[in-house]
DNA sequence: CGCCCTAGGTAACAGCGCGTAACAAACCGC
DNA sequence: GCGGTTTGTTACGCGCTGTTACCTAGGGCG
């Protein structure tokens, strides 16, 4: 799996672009869909790795949508619902959700839902899986997007530029992912027009040097973003090996 | 997977009592623990297939509890926790946890939360295997089949090229298991996309010698990886593996 | 026991992917 | 508009990687 895609359901268009803007600028790949025939189409059109979904929409109840999905998917489900009676719950997670969130609901901690969702999906599925601690120590560094602050555990604190703070964004919702440069290009592409350029230029290459030199140890001998020579860039946890 | 073992963590033995007994009338096999060290001392016993987490406990708390087995294991984590703040949530989810329950809460509720994650972890679990820590020690040396790093005696780290440490990780995949120079070359892609050169060029061989140049102490005679004349090459173990 | 054929070790080399310094363009707040 | 910052481009050099070629070691066989 390279960058997730993650479909966002839901009828209203002002909550349904929010969302999805929000997912991309968390290093997700994102569309949206505001109806049942969306979805079906969306499924049909590309991979879709996660589904957050809407319980009321216009059409067709997202209960009723889970349901469907279900009966010849397996694609992990995200209920998202301003009702939030145990009942309508409960309702959710039989019809086969992975996890139910009640609105309003606190974005960060949605996005925190979807990994965690993902992470217990793909650890199965991938051999390459390692541990996870120091990337979500990691993760408690990106504290603000917009301002591209960063604060290291220690009490330092690293200024990213806009750039640098999305492109680790985008590392740390794949970690051990090999990803093209493509791909990464592609996943900090906010706007989602398709621009993506980068296709020969080493734009990426020295974004992913001037990041190195900020967050690694000693960006000589990088030990979080490693090189996959051929391939692109992988987020790496560093292990210590105990003798 | 038969009945799923369900392990509860609470240090209120009440509770505890109450939680298990409400597992058990609800189709799990269910044990407690009351603190970190029985926990560790229930996974070694026997099999665990889910673990719900109250996060105070009285000698360690949860969310360390939590990043611990993180570190080592993949054990679905549910935690419980009285503190239901957005904050607390985040460091939950951020320390490996798969779900996260504020009390109080409906145990019905909880039971469905349970299947949900159960459900996620059994679907994506066909090709899951038990994976160890595959530290490999030999003379001084220390092997990570998961980094590929690789530590002298003296604890000098060898830098191996990223080939090389790829190489090293197909070995300890396959301890003791003579392999081709094909099987090899082909386990090494990463991509996939069987690309499995190599037919009759040197490749491995070279890949090979200068991976025994940095880790072997003899490279001349060489210990570690032997050579499997007319087949290809083994991974010899005179050495032990951690559990 | 010695010969010969083959498989494997490895030094040397060439291609090239990647790191990065330096520069230029774009951006931004004032 | 202006200085400072950020971002993409270019160019150069290094180190990784596969290929080739030559040599040694092993082992089968007379």
């Amino acid at each position: 799996m390279a960058i997730p895609r993650v479909l966002v359901v839901d009828d209203d268009a002002e909550m349904r672009t929010m969302m999805v803007t929000w997912m991309q600028r968390n290093g997700f790949a994102a569309v949206g869909a505001g109806s049942g025939a969306e979805v079906t189409a969306q499924l049909g059109a590309g991979r879709v790795d996660l589904i957050l979904l809407d319980v009321m929409l216009g059409d067709e109840s997202g209960v009723d949508i889970c349901r469907r999905l279900r009966a010849e998917q397996e694609v992990p489900i995200i209920m998202v619902s301003a009702l939030s009676g145990d009942h309508q719950r409960m309702e959710g997670y039989r019809a086969g959700a992975d996890d139910y969130v009640a609105k309003p609901f606190n974005p960060d901690l949605l996005v925190e839902r979807v990994r965690a969702v993902l992470r217990r999906t793909r650890r199965a599925a991938s051999l390459a899986h390692r541990r996870q601690r120091a990337v979500w120590r990691f993760a408690g560094w990106v504290l603000d997007g917009r301002s591209g602050e960063v604060r290291a555990p220690g009490g330092y604190q690293v200024a990213l530029s806009s750039r640098e703070g999305r492109l680790l964004q985008v590392f740390l919702a794949n970690p051990e992912i090999p990803l093209t440069r493509d791909e990464i290009a592609e996943a900090m592409d906010v706007t989602g027009d398709g621009a993506a350029e980068a296709a020969d230029g080493r734009a990426i290459d020295v974004l992913v040097g001037r990041l190195r030199a900020k967050i690694e140890e000693d960006p000589k001998s990088p030990t979080l973003i490693r090189t996959a020579r051929g391939v692109g860039y992988v987020l790496a946890v560093p292990v210590q090996v105990e003798g």
